[in-house]
DNA sequence: TAGATTGTTAATCGATTAACAATC
DNA sequence: TAGATTGTTAATCGATTAACAATC
């Protein structure tokens, strides 16, 4: 509740999921939801519910729960989602367009200014409302522009090259899609998504199962 | 080591990196590596990377470290990357098709057997080499072949009826890409994967540094 | 042999869950 | 009032890190 204590990873990592639920539980008119109802929704523990939302400047009421609208509120501001995000997406392939072409990014805040690759192919070419630009013209845009976010949608090889090329022009977050670890100065925070590392693991759930 | 005690599920999700790892350090024809210069790559410490590897099948030696060939045929067993793992993707949009196209699954034994969506307007074209299926005919298709996973890439209001569909297929692992938590019996394995997560969870961290 | 590195036990750290007094 | 639900403390659980004897 209090305002500066840093709130835990894995609370953090939770609270996009609260936001969802709660913005439909308002689209549905509903104004107050019970730790209990939530944490059935969600998966968790109406303990964690409340543990969690106790890093939040919010007071429940007893007998009634948390109210919608506030509790979206507080999420939507500690999320940053009312903030306009400035994110560049690094590689243009699949991946890369899927992205640049996603339109529910726009509508959570986040802005594709930029869209780049190396394959002069591909230069001018639009996807979503994101043109592709040389790579090397990376540093350019950071100058005119302050970059939030950078998406690292590369093949693995080239992941670092252009993690440093992120770092170079100022980047502070980095959401890594490649399938290789990428090392970064400690003031830049990473984070990794790979579809390819969830489906190896559900890989290995399907293979110790099949053993029983 | 011994063979059928859990993996805790830390240890899981850090299996796939490993196994990237060391096909790396194989390539370049490097066969043996310590827990200190995998941890160093991987942004571990080498105790964990020990511990981790106690897991495995697989002994290190003292002053030579992990013999490379030994611990790649160790973890591609374990992460069943030497067995064809049949997937179909439900929703085929943007993120849906890129998955199609991609293919980088096909070289690591994911086949996409199947992809579906709802829109008629669809049916009929190919990504990759998946032609696009009425999402009605999904339990036909699972009756011909077993599909061991199934990848949830439709809008999160269709997230838990597709859902249903796939448990009702026999499907017992799920990716979750959709924006929504989905229900499932006990016997079926979910993995979640949200890009927008991972970009909300760099948002909150970009809110706090601001604030300093 | 001396030194490096493993395998494993023990210590620490942190997250989740349980419990319950306070409160509406 | 009685009952439901919060906010918070304490207990539990589990993961990571530290430490070190064993070993090559």
């Amino acid at each position: 509740m209090s305002v500066m204590e840093p709130v835990p990873h894995p609370v953090i990592r939770r609270l996009p999921k609260y936001l969802v639920h709660i913005q439909e539980l308002r689209e549905e008119g509903i104004e107050w939801a019970s730790s209990q109802e939530i944490a059935d929704a969600l998966g968790l523990t109406s303990s964690t519910v409340r543990q969690d939302l106790s890093h939040m400047d919010l007071k429940g009421i007893s007998k009634k729960g948390y109210e919608t609208a506030q509790l979206e509120a507080v999420l939507r501001k500690v999320l940053g989602a009312d903030v306009l995000h400035r994110v560049v997406i690094v590689g243009a392939g699949h991946l890369g367009r899927a992205l640049a072409e996603h339109g529910a990014f726009a509508e959570r805040g986040f802005d594709i200014c930029g869209l780049f690759d190396q394959d002069p192919g591909l230069f001018g070419k639009k996807f979503g409302h994101a043109e592709v630009i040389n790579v090397e013209r990376l540093s350019e845009l950071a100058e005119d522009v302050k970059v939030d976010i950078g998406i690292i949608a590369v093949p693995g090889q080239a992941a670092q090259e252009v993690a440093e090329a992120l770092v170079d022009a100022g980047v502070k977050a980095i959401l890594n899609l490649a399938y290789k670890h990428i090392h970064v100065p400690e003031d830049v925070t990473v984070v990794d998504a790979r579809i390819m590392e969830s489906l190896q693991e559900l890989a290995y759930v399907l293979g110790t199962s099949r053993k029983r």
